[in-house]
DNA sequence: GTCCATGCAAACCTTTTGCACTATA
DNA sequence: TATAGTGCAAAAGGTTTGCATGGAC
């Protein structure tokens, strides 16, 4: 969780980026910030409306799209797609600023965690097809302990005969 | 490059699928696993519907969309989201059952590589938070060589002091 | 005062669905 | 002949855009 001074610290940031590019810094942006910095959550935009709700903040959704865009261009926050047909977004304030994605299929649960040997394929990779990297992204879908615990189970609907085996 | 007789093998084998899950194989069903068979592209439902159109079949969208839906099932295609706000679909023929992705960021080429430490990493982090895993997804972003050669530039916009460094 | 942002609603795009009609088994 | 599929058009759902108004600098 971020402390209070870590969120209004990065609401500065994006401040200082905005002015950079010679771009007003609104109360609309402030406030759609403060809300994307002051959790570690994956928010979606509903979420962040909704947050916004409760503090009682009346600001329109294209504005929090707007805002949103600036922010991932500020590269202070990260989308993501973890194909429920809607984005999420993600500050990058996190201990592990580069992190990979555990997403269990049941419950839509998200779990960080780091990589290194990404590295590596990577610049393997890179070599192998005179490819030049710039990010990449890797995402584990699965069930997570409590989904297990609960019965879940991943369903398998395909061809009787794996395509393996053909 | 698949042959022919690969293909229509795996149009029978999508209809062993249809047989086995007590639906009836149609002539639309067959027309539109032929096109995903029979080439190892990424494919669209636009590029799909376009290659249908061009061999003549006026086959609807929803039917596309529908027959899709159960090659999926079927385990014998994959749907990919690269980021493009629509879907791609792609054959598991391929000699590489089991493979990552390399995106061009520049002319949204694709290609395809094998990366058998991904097997590791995610046994270790399964274990690490107890979490059954059942796939994974990794995809690389960068600048293919052609569009390196081109002169591409990969065009950073983000706060001139880098987050790391805060 | 100039320029850009905001808010609303309409537009957009991909994907899904309802329904009358048709084909499969 | 029963059951399920097809095609069309409409709907859905997330995201983007046009435009008149309002705010930042």
């Amino acid at each position: 969780m971020s402390t209070a001074s870590d969120t209004s610290l990065f609401v500065r940031l994006f401040g200082r980026y905005l002015r950079e590019q010679g771009l007003p810094i609104t109360q609309q942006r402030e406030v759609v910030a403060e809300v994307v910095f002051s959790t570690d959550e994956h928010l979606s935009v509903d979420e962040i409306e909704e947050t916004l709700r409760e503090r009682g903040e009346r600001i329109g959704k294209a504005t929090i799209y707007r805002t949103l865009d600036l922010l991932v261009r500020s590269q202070l926050v990260e989308e993501h797609d973890f194909g429920e047909g809607f984005k999420r977004y993600e500050h990058r304030l996190s201990p592990q600023p580069v992190h990979e994605h555990l997403i269990c299929v049941e419950c839509g649960g998200v779990w960080e965690f780091q990589s290194p040997e990404l590295q590596e394929v990577e610049a393997r990779v890179g070599r192998q097809y005179d490819f030049q990297p710039t990010r990449h992204k890797l995402e584990i879908y699965g069930l997570c302990r409590a989904c297990q615990e609960a019965g879940a189970q991943v369903s398998y609907q395909g061809l009787t005969c794996p395509i393996e085996s053909v």
